[in-house]
RNA sequence: GGGCGAUUAGCUCAGUUGGUUUAGAGCAUCUGCCUUACAAGCAGAGGGUCGGGAGUUCGAGUCUCUCAUCGCCCACCA
């Protein structure tokens, strides 16, 4: 037999995915007879690298994927690629710097050629990384956001909102990265905890004598003081409301003003106002009518409005500056203070409040409509509690600053004359026409590029033909027509805001459409103890390396067995061995999957391979136990599956295939084909290899690889196919039979009694053959003869008496079962006393609950109040009981 | 400050609308097995006052309130 006693994941994985490709199996049907299905894949980042998020994430949508094309859907899941702004620009830039050059060495176009040819050589490796996992997506039909079709999407969805209104360009406060060196919105940003000072500064009256204390975490900002604020009802300040005090060190005549901002609980009461550096105080500076001094450079620096400091950068002149108030006097105190201060989410760098022009788009409009789609329920969350925090956001919406100051992205459609008319358009031409102006008056494009999001929030529309090739819309193309919405979008709940919810707004605006019907948030993974596996972090092993130790099948499972919809998943993990040892679940499981295989083809070897054949072949209980067993678990996945419960869907598959299937089905198959004819063993086979055929299909859109493998050995298909183009069973209600699934039970259960027995005996081995004898009523007697070398085998005993005279010339032991008492002769080998112990004890267990049930039943409340049912199930329970009580006495009495 | 989620065996988690004797599973532990598909396996065993308290009910791991601890998200008063 040419079959390794371990699946060789390692080549075989590679080949069957080499395979699929080959054969087309992946591709696109576009078939209009059948129902059609789609997932809106997220695209990774053209510079990302596989982690663990996303073997989940995919792992899930390749199941649902691979599960609607077996349901005989047309399925369409198109990957992409997204150009990440700041983190390729990043990139590249510090590859420049290896030669010594920046980008501006070598200027605007030349640098995104650069860029071009990072992305050609380095960029998408994870896509290829994703196809180590196993993924069924159609790649033919991959999107990068920079291509012609997504970039004429962004200009077209950029002016459309221009000309609407709804996008505007204005000097505010945004949050300024001095790294990049570029405005980022406020999703980018992440509060945290810092330990900082806060200095209380005196700032003089005009008489040179009093001086106000005025608390600042931040006293490099002097330079852009232009108030002091106190609260219009602080009694201690409100004579000196309209009077000057000059600011410490730079000596300007700045005015105390009221505004109810200052809170006169905080601090001393009194506020500096520096418009140009902080949000707040612009929103003062507004409704006063204030000037703003930027006293910062876009790197993070002083600029000249800073005298001496002028250069340093902002956390070093804070150190000069305090130093220098303390030496002259004008430093009040200095105490700890604890407060939040933002962040690059991407960088980690300290991100500066910043006065600058920038674009924004106006969010409440696009917001309204969002968040009734949701409410609604036109689509549904996964776990749905993240309605809450969708609402939350729609509701406290601010606008969305969407330029940046870089070079890599989609270049804003916006074109200037020189004396500052502006318009946004395709191109030059059609902006002189929406200006007005003739062809000789010069103009220029803006030089900023968009967020990245403002790419990713049309992708259900732009990887759906939105645009072609060429750029032209084509709004009613066949794809887009069939398929959006989507059914489903899986993706982490991190990014519900940066994605989700502006891709339901641009959907909803451009096309009056819902994106996707289901959104699926999935679970966080983290390290043993309880940390988010992530790069910054170095705390996660890299997913090919653990893929390479188990499979990706193993991985796959293992995953989805864990990861528990809206719960996180902690999984201890070996950053040395790069290994997360839980996957040894999968790896034994498919090891499990692929022996039982390996056994069934070593069956059909032995007696001959044939077609099953439904009219010569006479089920046995164990077929048809495992015809009802397959047939319910059909239907628990299927339940399982529409309500997003993945974790429970893999538990159920293990369970059936490890239990039912290995454990004990295969078992009654080798003791059964004892007593066969060749000819009836054959059909058994078959009839076996045809059940293991539907589990492998069943189990094929979690462990694509193996289950491929085997279906091929077992039933010789040629590689050219693929069991993903076979249809699922469907569940038979007639073929669940419940009365057969009780009387197989009941063997279940005398082998789990008399091999208890014996093994909780001293003086008898566990593996010893012994005599025993069933006593039952006559339909029992009747089911376990027809049984009995099953039961023998399984009971492994001597031999099986069903009702003989009970011998009490043999020492025995007993055991009481609800239909059955089950002696065990075991002669004069083992302890009496432990004996009588042993039943002692259960005579005394059984009383004790006897005594808690008549007590309920004698409760008039309860026998008035529980529904018949289970009054009736107390009452059965009592007597059960009561009849278990007295078989053991007996038999205790028989020791004596 | 506001919101969300968690707390069940040593560990990781199930437990469906309250009602099945003894609250389940995997891992780990202990005992015994190389039984001819699988030692990545098989058989058996031990281990839990379901975070604390109160309430509703004939009946609570499950519903309500409250407290505690942990995690996440949002806001951001110098």
């Amino acid at each position: 037999m040419n079959f390794d006693k371990n699946f060789d994941f390692a080549k075989k994985e590679e080949n069957w995915y080499n395979n699929w490709q080959e054969n087309g199996i992946f591709k696109t049907e576009m078939n209009p007879d059948k129902t059609p299905y789609s997932i809106l894949m997220p695209p990774p980042n053209v510079t990302g690298m596989l982690h663990f998020g996303h073997v989940l994430n995919h792992t899930l949508q390749d199941l649902f994927i691979r599960r609607m094309r077996m349901q005989g859907k047309d399925v369409v899941w198109f990957p992409g690629m997204d150009h990440a702004g700041i983190a390729t620009q990043t990139k590249v830039e510090q590859k420049l710097k290896e030669e010594g050059k920046t980008r501006y060495d070598l200027g605007r176009d030349e640098f995104i050629e650069r860029v071009w040819d990072w992305k050609d050589e380095y960029g998408g490796i994870i896509l290829e990384q994703l196809k180590r996992l196993g993924v069924s997506c159609d790649w033919d039909k991959t999107l990068f956001t920079m291509d012609e079709s997504a970039s004429k999407a962004v200009e077209h969805s950029f002016i459309k909102l221009y000309d609407e209104g709804l996008i505007y360009k204005g000097k505010r406060i945004i949050n300024w990265s001095p790294v990049s060196q570029t405005a980022l919105s406020d999703e980018e940003v992440e509060f945290k905890e810092v330990h900082e000072k806060l200095y209380t500064l005196r700032y003089y009256f005009e008489d040179g004598d009093n001086y106000l204390k005025v608390a600042t975490v931040r006293p490099e900002t002097i330079f852009g003081d232009i108030a002091v604020a106190v609260n219009p009802n602080d009694k201690r300040y409100k004579k000196l409301i309209g009077q000057k005090v000059s600011v410490p060190i730079v000596g300007r005549k700045i005015e105390i003003i009221a505004d109810n901002y200052a809170d006169p609980e905080f601090g001393t009461g009194c506020v500096k106002i520096t418009p140009a550096h902080d949000p707040n105080d612009f929103e003062i500076g507004q409704r006063h009518n204030l000037e703003s001094i930027n006293t910062i450079n876009p790197d993070g620096s002083m600029n000249e409005l800073a005298g001496d400091y002028k250069d340093l950068d902002r956390f070093e002149a804070r150190k000069r500056i305090v130093k220098d108030l303390e030496n002259n006097e004008l430093m009040e105190i200095v105490e700890d203070y604890t407060h939040n201060v933002g962040f690059s989410q991407r960088g980690g760098e300290p991100i500066e409040p910043y006065l600058s022009d920038q674009w924004f788009v106006k969010m409440k409009p696009l917001a309204e409509d969002a968040l009734k789609i949701v409410q609604d329920g036109e689509i549904n969350f996964y776990p749905n509690h993240w309605v809450k925090t969708y609402e939350h956001w729609m509701n406290n919406i601010r606008d969305w600053c969407i330029s940046r100051q870089l070079w890599w992205g989609h270049r804003i459609p916006v074109y200037y004359t020189e004396d500052g008319k502006h318009t946004a358009a395709k191109n030059e031409t059609e902006a002189r026409q929406k200006l007005g102006i003739d062809e000789n008056v010069s103009l220029k494009q803006d030089e900023d590029v968009l967020d990245t999001w403002f790419s990713s929030w049309l992708w259900p529309m732009t990887t759906m033909n939105w645009f072609d090739d060429e750029g032209n819309i084509t709004p009613d193309n066949e794809t887009l027509q069939r398929f959006l919405p989507s059914d489903l979008l899986v993706t982490g709940p991190d990014i519900i805001f940066f994605w989700v919810a502006r891709m339901v707004m641009a959907t909803n605006y451009f096309k009056q459409e819902i994106p996707f019907k289901n959104v699926y948030f999935t679970s966080l993974i983290r390290d043993g103890q309880g940390r988010k596996l992530s790069k910054s972090l170095g705390n996660s092993p890299d997913p090919l390396n653990v893929m390479d130790k188990y499979g990706a099948d193993a991985v796959r499972f293992t995953i989805l067995y864990l990861a528990p919809l809206g719960q996180d998943v902690r999984m201890e993990v070996d950053l040395e061995a790069q290994d997360i040892p839980s996957m040894e679940v999968g790896r034994n499981f498919a090891n499990k999957v692929w022996n039982a295989g390996r056994f069934l083809k070593m069956k059909q070897e032995e007696f001959g391979k044939v077609e099953y054949d439904n009219s010569t072949y006479s089920k046995t209980l164990a077929d048809k136990w495992i015809e009802s067993k397959l047939h319910k678990s059909i239907n628990a996945i299927n339940d399982h599956l529409d309500n997003f419960k993945v974790t429970e869907y893999s538990k159920t598959l293990y369970d059936f295939i490890w239990s039912d299937f290995c454990d004990w089905y295969i078992e009654c198959l080798k003791i059964e084909s004892y007593d066969n004819t060749e000819e009836e063993n054959q059909q058994k086979v078959a009839f076996g290899i045809g059940i293991f055929n539907e589990v492998l299909k069943l189990l094929h859109p979690v462990m694509p690889f193996i289950t491929e493998e085997l279906w091929h050995l077992l039933n010789n298909h040629s590689d050219d196919i693929s069991i993903s183009q076979e249809q699922l069973l469907q569940s038979t209600e007639s073929l669940i039979n419940e009365k057969v699934v009780e009387d197989f039970n009941k063997i279940i259960n005398l082998s789990e009694t008399s091999r208890s027995l014996k093994s909780n005996l001293n003086g008898i081995s566990p593996t010893q053959k012994l005599p025993i004898n069933i006593k039952t009523n006559e339909a029992n007697a009747t089911l376990f003869e027809s049984n009995v070398s099953i039961i023998t085998s399984v009971t492994g005993s001597l031999n099986v008496g069903i009702n003989e005279p009970f011998n009490e010339t043999i020492i025995s032991v007993t055991s009481i079962t609800n239909f059955a008492e089950v002696n065990l002769y075991v002669g004069d080998a083992i302890d009496i006393e432990q004996e009588k112990d042993r039943l002692q004890k259960e005579i005394d267990r059984l009383e004790g609950q006897v005594k808690g049930i008549s007590k309920k039943l004698s409760n008039e409340r309860f026998v008035d109040n529980a529904p018949e049912d289970v009054v009736s199930r107390e009452k059965k329970k009592l007597s059960d009981m009561s009849t278990k009580i007295d078989q053991l006495k007996e038999s205790l009495n028989s020791f004596k």
